[in-house]
DNA sequence: TAGAGGACTGAAAACGTTCCCGGTAACGTT
DNA sequence: AACGTTACCGGGAACGTTTTCAGTCCTCTA
């Protein structure tokens, strides 16, 4: 079932079939309505092939992700599809491992499928402005870093929150709670990742507090394993049994750490502070809720996508959004003082 | 950059080039080297609409899901992305609102992007043969109750746990263990959904051990919805103070509930035992850690996808796997004996 | 009443592939 | 020497759209 079918049984051309579906003027309205009722008693649905074809792209954004399991991307992903789909979009969803380059499969996705515009969710990019023009469509970074690289502001778009700023002020509440020994559960402090951006927060508030950044609190683990964090807080808690709180960058590790303070006889917040970044659903219903610093996850998918069909319908350039972490106070922390 | 331009610069025809491109026989090696060459050089991507226009077909997946939120989803599409990755193809995720109807969705997009197949993810169909027919492509439900249409099975392929003996196992423990009074949250008992397969596992056990289903034990309401679930336990414990064990149609509820118990002064699982289905990665973190049939959620989206894969490429018709589920013994729940 | 202009329509090219079909050259077989 | 077979290659149609361009008819103005 074609437009030249339709076209036949209407005894009209392809043209003005083509005219009435999309829309166009210069059509009168007794043949717009033989045409839209043919095409509705024929259940035609348009071939996207044909019509990416011609026009030579197709209707669909791709969101490429890393770390596609972890639950903190969830509402992100879901909110960002609802809003693809509003915007009269499709999704194509990539996933990357560990070991691949975003840039380089977003920029084959995005030419073989004539994509219009590329997500970049989670990860990091150490991208200078040569790199990204394989990129021929626009995109934007979400809950990304890539602040570390030398691209220029304009030449790129993101949304995210303060990651920075977000970790100062959960390890500031932890520090006005009287907390001096604070240890810091993270991915990589080097790495150019947002774990890298919290772990200069953490870095600020403590030398703001005159506290000196000592290396035995500080604990690296992979971040998508919880069994990883929780070997981690292990290791902290046999090499630093004075600790009195754990600043963890994100929910999973910090009900991984939990846990595992829990089976060292250490209970929280009793004998151990912890506190996060992120604030997944779930950690608001477990034992202790957690405390943490709640990203407006379907906020950053909506914003991003939003930004992106900005972009691609010409309505706007490059733009750069931060969105604000809630404090969400749970019973994970308690105050020395 | 198409494939003229290359044929152009090897000084070869365009049929030349797609031959090579596609391995197809026929062409000397020395002209296959040299197109492969300039491919490379010139950095081609092939222009997918176009492959898909002329084959009338394209290499996507559709990945059509109800409720993308709930976390135990999440690994299965993580998985599936995988599999469909490695298998060649391309994944569009679509998801559906609960008042839409996954078949008209489904054939819709389908059909305009020529979709060689459709998993359908988490969800209910009351279908018969006759709705079917709209979808033109092979199809797999996954975690999908379609066991009370009338369909025949030999009409569409599925994989899942078998959700009513998963249910009666899960019970079945809590009876080993002495329990009598034992609780029922879920989502609705008459909707066809997996929730009420559940339900009649529960059932069943309760009949075998002797003990009626007491309609005050059991509890409805929104299986995506964490705090309806907090506060069903809530009036549960309410209206049955004297119950002591809990069964939970998913992890996430669950988690809730043990959140609503505790909130409420009973501690688990020394005044209260609770089990659910699922089996997701946080759950084994919690305190208590959650006992629950733990469903092997990497395989049900691999192999959801493999058994699509083997229908596109006409390996094999229309299959039903169920995968066992696997007791994973957490510390929620006490023996009463 | 001639001409301008608007409303509407159709023919046809173009998009970048795939694939069928026909053709040539080389080689072996009778 | 004639013929079949094989290996290789190019021409060109086809896929289903969109869009430009060239009309045709009608209406209105001068």
């Amino acid at each position: 079932m074609t437009i030249k079918d339709i076209a036949q049984s209407c005894g009209v051309s392809v043209s003005t079939v083509s005219r009435v579906l999309n829309n166009h003027r210069d059509v009168s309205e007794n043949v717009r309505a033989k045409v839209l009722e043919a095409a509705r008693k024929a259940n035609y649905v348009p071939n996207n092939s044909a019509r990416d074809l011609v026009k030579s792209r197709s209707d669909a954004i791709g969101l490429v992700v890393r770390g596609f399991g972890n639950p903190f991307y969830t509402p992100i992903i879901h909110a960002a599809e609802r809003a693809i789909d509003a915007a009269g979009y499709s999704l194509v969803l990539h996933q990357i491992g560990t070991d691949d380059d975003e840039l380089l499969s977003g920029a084959a996705l995005a030419r073989s499928k004539k994509l219009r515009g590329l997500i970049f969710l989670g990860g990091k990019g150490d991208y200078g402005p040569g790199d990204i023009a394989i990129l021929e469509v626009p995109f934007v970074c979400c809950s990304y870093t890539i602040s570390f690289s030398d691209l220029p502001q304009e030449e790129y778009s993101s949304v995210a929150i303060d990651d920075m700023t977000e970790a100062y002020r959960a390890v500031q509440q932890l520090l006005q709670g009287g907390h001096r020994k604070i240890a810091i559960l993270l991915n990589d402090r080097n790495d150019h990742s947002i774990g890298q951006l919290r772990y200069m927060g953490y870095c600020k508030a403590l030398q703001e507090a005159g506290i000196a950044v000592e290396e035995d609190l500080v604990e690296e683990t992979d971040v998508f394993d919880l069994s990883a964090a929780y070997e981690a807080t292990k290791r902290l808690l046999e090499r630093r049994g004075d600790l009195t709180a754990i600043f963890s960058i994100s929910d999973t590790m910090a009900t991984a750490a939990i846990k595992a303070l829990h089976d060292a006889g250490r209970s929280v917040p009793q004998d151990c502070s912890v506190t996060a970044i992120d604030g997944i659903e779930m950690t608001a219903y477990t034992i202790p809720t957690l405390t943490t610093m709640a990203q407006p996850q379907a906020e950053l998918g909506t914003t991003a996508v939003n930004a992106l069909v900005d972009m691609i319908e010409h309505r706007s350039g490059n733009r750069h959004v931060l969105l604000p972490a809630q404090l969400r106070l749970g019973g994970s922390v308690r105050n020395l003082t």
